[in-house]
DNA sequence: GCCGCGCCTTGACCCGGATCAAACGGCCGC
DNA sequence: GCGGCCGTTTGATCCGGGTCAAGGCGCGGC
């Protein structure tokens, strides 16, 4: 992902500067390759994890091997927030990342920190949020549907209406619970209907907001 | 739902005593019918809330009339916990329910009563796994083993192997992601391969454990 | 008993998305 | 510039589950 604007809490509108600074004091900053394991599935819950560089997706393989993918962390953004003693998801560096870590511990040591407590408490929220909202769209929504709401997310995120995926069709497809050849035709018809327009198979503009926010439902 | 033993927290295998008397003495026993609201969707969240008696849906619907269903809480169970300042999901009663209710409010003022934030921490951790649950199982099961997961889970609540569902098919459905003529169908197919045995429609008892275990994934 | 109403099941057909297979295209090494 | 590779797109076909439409069945009212 390119940068913008300065770092900030893309999701809070916040800037992250204090969190960061907590982060600098008590962690660890670990440099992580392309598809790298940050942790696996049923790993110990230990550290937390905040973004400094790069994109970061946790996902859940079956036994089978089906995928899942759980979410997408960008800058800015705390995950490995999970309740339980480990892990029901594996994180996996994107693209080329710098994670800051800290040990759990650490944080109920310098629990009182208010930004620091804020910070995560509001984590665990966007964490909830988002789970709730991929059962509704996994639960009801068509490919289609899926696929802009996707791209609406994304878009979202940043300040003007050119946006870039960090991930690939599969993470994608692995995520909206379809399989990349799904994925890839129903990009192709929105971009058929002028919906949105791909100059690049990672870069995009939405050219018509009305349009897919109605297909978002 | 019957009980087959004293009141306990059927998910967490503990005494409920403790939290129930926490509710007992700072809350409200409130009554609702079958299908009353107990909160909307949207409506601020200020309560919290443990089922007495009966069985407590939660379910959200889209502007298009489409429903997903998110879980359902039995006696016992605490919920409304969500963490945002709205339900984004509704709460209703299934059959006629009793329920206990105290004001957020007033479980900050007896914070410190350990039973009861251990309860409501475990209560927070149980909703995110089963959420986690419920995006791989819309997310990348079958019809069939999505059903059979979910008679899983039921038959895994009680201690011998004959259930009850306290919802109907439609719930079952929704909670699913299916159809309810697929639900009904699928249901057909686990009987007519013995692996599960269905009396009545809402009783069932499981004939193959390892075979329904293999198909829940 | 018998009717009516809800809920559940079954059947026939259809369609959205999966599967299988091939072609395309950007990018890197040479 | 030219191959080879990997990710993406496109095409053809298949099939799981949705849709539409009848029955069946249990239960309560009369």
């Amino acid at each position: 992902m390119t940068l913008a604007y300065p770092l900030t809490d893309a999701r809070t509108a916040r800037p992250a500067s204090a969190l960061t600074d907590a982060f600098e004091r008590h962690g660890v900053r670990m440099t992580y390759a392309r598809n790298e394991e940050i942790y696996a599935q049923d790993d110990e819950v230990e550290l937390l994890y905040q973004v400094a560089r790069g994109v970061v997706r946790t996902s859940r393989l079956t036994a089978d091997g089906r995928r899942q993918v759980g979410d997408f962390y960008y800058v800015g953004d705390l995950f490995g927030l999970e309740p339980g003693p480990d892990h029901r998801f594996a994180a996996e560096a994107l693209a080329e990342c710098e994670i800051m870590v800290v040990r759990r511990s650490a944080v109920r040591a310098i629990a009182g920190d208010a930004a620091l407590d804020r910070a995560i408490l509001e984590a665990q929220r966007l964490e909830m949020e988002r789970l709730q909202d991929h059962v509704v769209m996994l639960g009801r929504k068509s490919a289609r549907e899926r696929v802009a709401s996707f791209l609406m997310s994304i878009a979202q995120r940043g300040p003007d209406d050119h946006a870039d995926l960090a991930m690939g069709r599969q993470d994608m497809a692995d995520y909206l619970g379809l399989t990349i050849e799904t994925v890839s035709r129903m990009l192709t018809q929105l971009q058929g209907e002028a919906i949105v327009d791909f100059p690049s198979s990672r870069r995009f503009q939405i050219r018509k907001w009305t349009a897919l926010e109605a297909l978002a439902a």
